[in-house]
DNA sequence: GCCGTTTTCGGCCCGACTGTTTTCAGTCG
């Protein structure tokens, strides 16, 4: 059992808690489900090593909880768990994704109108009994409607970042097998999509016995969940979270052709088959042929050349203009996965990050960065314990002097003041001009009013931009991926706004914001406006999002000058409004 | 149920916003 089902069973636990009205047990329960989530050590390995005592030594976790995890660890179940579902057997999982359904409704649901899935749900409300209810109207239908479309229209498909490192472990024991001379991800992993549907892997053999070999390998894997097919070149699986998993075995003088075929996007490949049908050539999985003749398959290199192409970056392969740009020489140099040197964005156990700045400056050393901007929440944002102004100040009090423990230490990193300034439904922000000019950068955000009419919350955001302190407009449209919908912002006028304001937008690298998205990244960049790239990051383990930022603004061909932390911190600081 | 430089009991849930109400419950993260 894996740390992520003990969280899911922790987290239900803590929902099933909230519906019996239970005080403080549901946060506790809830807490230490966010802490298991983000341990890097298995859960399961700890008890086994250090028993009971080990559980408890996870910070968030007691005696209580750790006695529930050991009956799961050593039964397979929780009694307790199975007594909370027993008295509201309802899917809490599938009815805690609607937006806007937490547990009280869900329990309320149940009892009045039986209620037990999403499908039920679903049908109670196109059937009208919900706005029947007390307390309940035609608008909690309508909002509970929209929130059961927006999940099925995002099924099925996975958020990237959460993936990727299931699916890198598999691309490297697959690879690293004897035998196995090359291993690359295709599809839209390679592309770097923001969300996936399925995962294919290539690989050449040294031999066809090689091959054979490798396809058991695959299929036993402890992954596997089911084999859909086995064969000699392909075989074909779902995986246990959920994901279908193909791994094809490649003839070597083909590899660049697969490679380039099965990496897409299908729109990019229907566009280069044409390309290649005008040159009097075929062009397929297997190569590049004139008549019957294979001309070159070998590598991707030679296969868009022979087309008249440069070779490009898998994240520009979506058909939005990359195939003219390749034909003229023309492709944009876009920004480099190694390229950032700072992170603008980071949450600290200030408020609701679960590590301290000193832990980040251990990590972000690590990772080889030269400064992080601190942008804990601020005051209205109470359920993180939002910042005042005095608390603000002490925080800097705090940097200061980890600043010049660093310098003693001849350290490269340098902590910036920062925070991630909430704006009110006014447009006004929640803190103080004065204590605002005191920080090294000043981020703004909306965490609330997401309902609002596009004309309003475009307004209330521009009128925040307009603010001579604001800097940075972090997650400008607010959207989760496969969990909420962005606000109704409209983008273009922020975008044009950011122009004149000299408002820098944020490419959010959290895996499931992404936020701006990859066109709206490459509308602002050709705009001439200026972007941060940020972790975003609740968790030390975070800054390694960071990647899937870049992804996203090399999605939308943005380039190392168009991102504000890929500079020195000089120049970046100097390029900001105060 | 967890936690502790306020330490073995007594705090912890804080505020904005929505949609339902006419004074408030529930969700957000």
């Amino acid at each position: 059992m894996d740390n992520k089902e003990i969280a899911k069973i922790l987290y239900e636990i803590s929902e099933y808690l909230s519906m019996e009205d239970v005080p403080f047990k549901p946060r506790a329960y809830e807490r230490a489900a966010m802490a298991i989530e983000e341990l890097e050590n298995r859960v399961e390995d700890i008890y086994k090593k250090e028993g009971l005592e080990g559980l408890i030594n996870i910070p968030t976790v007691g005696k209580g909880i750790a006695e529930r995890i050991k009956e799961l660890i050593r039964t397979g179940k929780i009694r307790y768990y199975e007594q909370l579902k027993k008295k509201t057997p309802v899917k809490v999982d599938e009815l805690t994704a609607v937006e806007g359904v937490g547990p009280k409704i869900i329990k309320r649901l149940y009892k009045e109108i039986g209620v037990k899935n999403l499908i039920d749900l679903e049908k109670a409300a196109m059937a009208g009994k919900i706005r029947k209810l007390e307390g309940f109207g035609q608008k909690s239908e309508e909002n509970i409607l929209r929130g059961i479309n927006f999940l099925k229209s995002s099924g099925g498909r996975f958020v990237l970042g959460f993936i990727m490192p299931e699916v890198r472990e598999i691309e490297k024991r697959i690879g690293d097998f004897p035998g196995v001379k090359k291993a690359i991800i295709a599809g839209s992993i390679r592309r770097m999509k923001e969300t996936i549907g399925d995962g294919d892997l290539l690989v050449t053999v040294s031999s066809p016995r090689a091959g054979q070999k490798i396809m058991e390998i695959f299929v036993n894997m402890p992954e596997v969940m089911h084999v859909y097919s086995q064969g000699p070149t392909k075989s074909s699986v779902r995986l246990k979270n959920g994901m279908d998993f193909d791994l094809r075995v490649v003839p070597e003088e083909s590899f660049g052709a697969a490679l380039q075929y099965f990496t897409g996007s299908k729109d990019h490949n229907i566009e280069l088959r044409k390309i290649a049908i005008k040159k009097g050539l075929k062009l397929n999985e297997y190569g590049v042929f004139r008549g019957k003749k294979m001309i070159v398959g070998k590598n991707e290199e030679e296969v868009y050349k022979i087309l008249g192409l440069k070779w490009m970056e898998p994240e520009l392969r979506e058909n939005a203009g990359e195939i003219e740009a390749a034909q003229n020489n023309r492709l944009p140099k876009i920004i480099g996965y190694n390229d950032l040197q700072g992170d603008l964005q980071i949450q600290t156990n200030w408020t609701d990050g679960s590590n301290s700045i000193e832990d980040y400056v251990e990590e972000a050393i690590k990772l080889g960065l030269e400064y992080i901007l601190i942008t804990d929440h601020t005051k209205s944002l109470a359920m993180t314990h939002g910042l005042d102004e005095r608390g603000l100040a002490r925080q800097g009090r705090e940097i200061d002097k980890i600043n010049s423990k660093l310098k003693a230490q001849n350290s490269k990193l340098r902590v910036l003041k920062g925070a991630e300034v909430n704006i009110l439904k006014d447009g006004r922000l929640d803190i103080k001009d004065d204590t605002l000019h005191k920080l090294d950068v000043v981020a703004i955000a909306v965490h609330s009013g997401f309902k609002m009419s596009k004309r309003d919350i475009t307004e209330r955001i521009i009128k925040a931009m307009k603010n001579p302190h604001t800097d940075i407009l972090f997650h400008p449209t607010g959207r989760l991926i496969n969990q909420r919908p962005p606000y109704e912002v409209d983008v273009e006028k922020i975008i044009r706004v950011a122009k004149e304001t000299k408002t820098v937008l944020e490419v959010n690298a959290y895996p499931n914001r992404l936020d701006l998205k990859d066109e709206y990244a490459r509308m602002a960049k050709n705009m001439g406006v200026k972007l941060s790239i940020d972790s975003d990051a609740h968790h030390v383990s975070h800054l390694h999002f960071l990647e899937f930022g870049i992804a996203q603004a090399r999605r939308g061909w943005v380039e190392k000058k168009d991102v504000i932390n890929a500079w020195p911190v000089e120049k970046m600081l100097k390029m900001l409004k105060h």
